[in-house]
DNA sequence: AAAGAATGTTGTCATTGACACCATTGTTTC
DNA sequence: GAAACAATGGTGTCAATGACAACATTCTTT
């Protein structure tokens, strides 16, 4: 009469599969109307069970967007692995990699870049954005030793390149792109800023 | 005993005050947490009372949105107002009434997008976002009439520009900027941009 | 003046996040 | 190996919220 496999008083794993869960609602539904209580309906636990492993609703969005820029940072990291490639084309590849992230996980990204401004983030999600980017810094050093970009600071460079990206990004929710026309975007986009990166002793090519 | 004014049954002017505490209430506390009961209770109102001017929550929040494409329609249109200024001064008055309003009302701005990107977003929203942008086009035109600026579709070129002005204020939001430093980028950037614009017959200057 | 439209109110419901307190299981230490 | 304790899960409850129905008051129109 009783189930075979009946779930003990302990869960195991509820932890990893709050977060798992966690994720998939969060890019149905919205980081907004993501509940608790819904969640733990979906993994069979009481709805005070997130609790012993998230005190408070923020602190699972916290843990979401750790994985995020967990997740981003890699996907940098990968793009810009190959050094001797020249800075045009790893700029390029940066590029797709960021807008390739954001329009996997729109929701994603933009809950964690609330959670990191929010007012008391915890400093391991600063830490874990500041480790992501990390990589493109880098990069721009690179473009500036091989004489490919213009001195300065290169966080503020690489946030440049981000901000264009990010416009971007948010053009591409307004739903402007019909198919891979994106694509073509970040290439032009980056060549744009590309020139305006370049050192200009004589009048930029 | 009874005090001489005591409110009349009929509050006299609900819709208004609920918009403009509704605005308060934007920038202070976010969007996500705009509580029509609260708004009821600072104007003195049962919790029900907003319900006869706005159906529920979103119908509130589309009409502060509305509100806010008129306010930047009305920055756009005045940046742009003089037509006989060149392109390229024309380009920064736009950016810096943009970067300006996204950095007066920055919850507003972003419930804006969210409410016009809104699955079933009234019809009338969009038009508003519509007229709010159009007269970026028309100054796009006005560049391309002068040689100023490349052929295509003056709206893609109009959201091009809006593009980089909307990674500057993603990037103001991270906190980069301690002060002015913003107003200074906004030209920079859209040098950038203006180079990439121009034709080039011959390699651009 | 009467009818009906606008506008407000009271009361209620389900949902939610948070909390205090209790129950069960796993782990550590003597 | 058993007792103490930590870790993890459950029950019950609370206040806040958005939404709704049913009813009250005032304004407008005919």
């Amino acid at each position: 009469m009783s189930k075979p496999e009946q779930r003990p008083y302990h869960h195991g794993n509820l932890r990893e599969e709050l977060l798992e869960a966690g994720m998939k609602m969060l890019e149905t539904t919205g980081a907004r109307d993501l509940s608790l209580r819904e969640l733990s309906r979906e993994l069979g636990v009481s709805h005070t069970a997130p609790r012993r492993h998230f005190p408070d609703k923020q602190a699972l969005l916290d843990a979401l967007a750790l994985h995020g820029f967990a997740l981003l940072g890699v996907a940098i990291a990968k793009a810009l692995k190959d050094r001797s490639l020249d800075f045009k084309t790893r700029l390029v590849k940066l590029g797709r990699a960021y807008v390739g992230f954001a329009v996997k996980h729109p929701a994603l990204l933009s809950m964690m870049f609330a959670a990191k401004h929010h007012d008391d983030a915890p400093a391991e999600l600063l830490a874990a954005a500041e480790r992501a980017f990390a990589p493109s810094s880098l990069a721009f050093e690179d473009g500036q030793a091989a004489g490919d970009v213009i001195p300065g600071d290169s966080k503020d460079l690489s946030l440049l390149a981000f901000t264009a990206m990010q416009g971007l990004v948010s053009l591409s929710h307004n739903g402007i792109f019909r198919g891979e026309k994106i694509d073509l975007l970040i290439g032009g986009i980056l060549e744009h800023l590309i020139l305006g990166l370049k050192p200009r002793k004589e009048p930029a090519r």
